[in-house]
DNA sequence: GCACTGCATTGATGTGGATCAAGCAACAGA
DNA sequence: TCTGTTGCTTGATCCACATCAATGCAGTGC
């Protein structure tokens, strides 16, 4: 439905040195531009992909903003991870050949369409670009560490001090301010992903407030004591 | 110190189709050979790498069975899995070309040492173990999403009943029994993997057992109604 | 303007699993 | 065989978070 086919090179996007590696020749940059199919809009609410579809290809998000979210049988839903511009989403679906999560735009966004053939043919002849590509995963692998670390050893507290440094520390590499931010995302969604439920958010949303930590008007965010924030995540090292 | 040097061959290993690809050419399977650098052994108790160490090989598992655990400078740890015969594990070294978490060997183990610049060097020129290589890392961060959903949504009879279900799964792709197993870890060191203190453990243990799902004494599982313990995970379908 | 809808907040109450504590089984080493 | 050590089990109590429920607020369409 949202497929438009907008033909772009990666040579001349601003996001470059965030999705593609550095340093490469000119040669080499030509090579990387075929990499990108076309590009797709993605409305708010609509997904890119969904569990059980298909795997064809990596998407590199360009702009807008992203959940991932595994699903059980029964009912069960979990998010997985926040996406935003720069970042590669999609790595589920190499094992199978399938897509074992939903990815739905939180907000309008546009994707670059990577087929994942020509990303293992690209990678054959771009050194470079086959670090890259098993640096992206192992990235991701590292994060989900990160993320088991927090579900399964953290109070609702921390686990919100770490949710929003995240955020923050990732927008900021965007060139984003490093105090404020826009949730794109609802109390429920944070909860499924920290691992609690949307009241527990909140409440501790007003408890950071209350403490002088942060500002919060709905989606509003004012981190005003990021150190605070990290005292909380890590109490022994940062006094 | 426990770096024995072996040198042996893929081609006639009989873990080779856990850990390899399959339906390699002659050719193929002739530089594949020379992506074991050497074999070494770990004792049990000792690391094989861990956290800061730098990242130079992934490792293939021959005998014997791990932990994987990331920890925090306040001293949280999380185990973030447990591996075993014909499993990968260094995957999360390649990001920043250093170990981001330890291994350590739960029972005296010998594995395959990979130099990870042999590994791109050879998946450049043969296909099928590029192939390889990426849906290894995919299935790991499938995995992790497995465990995200476990931590952030199930309650404690449902982790167990989680965990020891794949346990015997894999056990069985191994050609071992579908009912009787041996932990080869500690209550705690399952507790930290489920998120839950060892006591939960122990209780779940026993009161799968007096449900009449489970035999346990000790290490020693035997699993009476893997049904039950299907049930328990997954309410709705199975009936 | 008003009604409607989807989120967010806040309060009251309940509970699953953590914590604290004691005792016990298995095993390694003397 | 005894003995210290490590890991496992079980009971009593506590508390962080879930659950249930009501209200508030911002945005949207009429």
């Amino acid at each position: 439905m949202n497929k438009e086919t907008i033909k772009v090179a990666c040579s001349n996007c601003n996001l470059r040195e965030l999705c593609m590696p550095m340093g490469l020749s000119a040669q080499e940059l030509q090579r990387v531009d075929e990499l990108v199919a076309v590009r797709r809009s993605v409305k708010r609410g609509t997904s890119l992909f969904h569990n059980g579809e298909k795997f064809t290809s990596l998407y590199a998000i360009r702009t807008g903003f992203f959940k991932t979210s595994v699903n059980t049988e029964d009912g069960r839903d979990q998010v997985t991870g926040f996406q935003m511009a720069g970042e590669i989403i999609g790595l589920d679906g190499i094992v199978n050949e399938q897509h074992t999560c939903d990815a739905i735009a939180l907000e309008d966004a546009e994707v670059c369409v990577l087929p994942f053939d020509r990303i293992e043919e690209i990678s054959r002849e771009v050194n470079s670009l086959q670090r890259h590509v098993h640096k992206i995963m192992s990235r991701e692998i590292v994060r989900e560490h990160g993320v088991m670390l927090l579900l399964g050893s953290m109070r609702a507290e921390e686990r919100l001090a770490a949710f929003l440094l995240n955020l923050v520390q990732r927008l900021q590499a965007r060139g984003f301010s490093k105090s404020e931010l826009i949730l794109r995302m609802t109390r429920e969604e944070i909860g499924s992903y920290l691992g609690m439920k949307l009241e527990t958010v909140s409440r501790t949303f007003s408890k950071f407030s209350d403490d002088g930590i942060v500002e919060v008007k709905q989606r509003h965010i004012h981190i005003s004591d990021a150190d605070a924030l990290k005292r909380i995540v890590n109490p022994q090292i940062c006094q």
